[in-house]
DNA sequence: CAAAATTAAATTGTACACAATATAATTTTA
DNA sequence: TAAAATTATATTGTGTACAATTTAATTTTG
């Protein structure tokens, strides 16, 4: 058996399991403002910066319109967002938040702090997860 | 805004968009294998030992019987995997590999050093990548 | 300027993930 | 030992991901 087919040997195989665990970790106090985790994200960038097109959540989310153009629709179903093409070029769609997806950001306010506290990580491990992932995304 | 309610303050975003693009590093050498990321996961476990309940595989993967009952069955298909119920204990299906699962090995044998050069990552970040997301993977 | 190339979103199809439930078999317990 | 609880897998339904293609609009180029 070659031994870097093992899964122990793998390297993506915990940052994949890591990712949907703390996904996992997410879930009940996202169930609480009815949003799924990529939902959430959406939120967070719009937070940031309340208009933008699906292409800069895009490129922010690392997500396509495949991805994004459905999951759009349904915040839009829900009152959270606004769907609007552009009157300057008619291929961009803006999406922008509605009063009541604005609101939910008051919500969410503890949602980063729960989470810690849910994954009783020590900060030291937060701070490097973090860091090293950064840094690894950024480069490839 | 609340400062940590920012994209560049989350810790999974980085974690989950990581995995993401790791797994979309390995498309082109699963391709050719005809295998999706997931399925190769289940033949690394598989290549360890070949044969095994669900239930371990799961256990071993962090999936449920909902994902990888019909990822199994694609397998199946393929003839890459063969699943017999067992007779000790009609509730439980054993995955074995059969002889073309067994021979894939072989063809796999270079992926994780493909993966390396692809990802062009230094050797110190990715043991620290893997270090940091075991340790947390095992506490949390 | 008109044809060709590019771009932005949407659509289609396949394959996960996972909650919730169902089914059937085995264990536990009263 | 029969009913209750547990266990293993399967099924159903929703929501991502992403490749490939389509559509429509805009830009570039000959």
């Amino acid at each position: 058996m070659t031994e870097l087919l093992k899964l122990q040997n793998q390297m993506c195989f915990p940052v994949y399991a890591l990712a949907r665990e703390i996904i996992n970790h997410y879930r009940p106090m996202l169930d609480e403002l009815e949003l799924t985790y990529p939902q959430y994200l959406v939120l967070l960038v719009l937070w940031e910066q309340e208009k933008q097109t699906v292409n800069q959540l895009g490129e922010k989310l690392m997500l396509d319109s495949g991805t994004l153009t459905p999951l759009l629709k349904r915040l839009e179903q829900k009152g959270i967002v606004k769907r609007e093409r552009s009157t300057a070029d008619e291929r961009v769609v803006f999406i922008s938040l509605t009063e009541q997806g604005k609101a939910l950001e008051t919500k969410a306010t503890c949602i980063p702090e729960q989470l810690m506290q849910s994954l009783n990580m020590s900060m030291e491990d937060m701070i490097q997860l973090k860091s090293i992932s950064d840094k690894i995304l950024k480069a490839v």
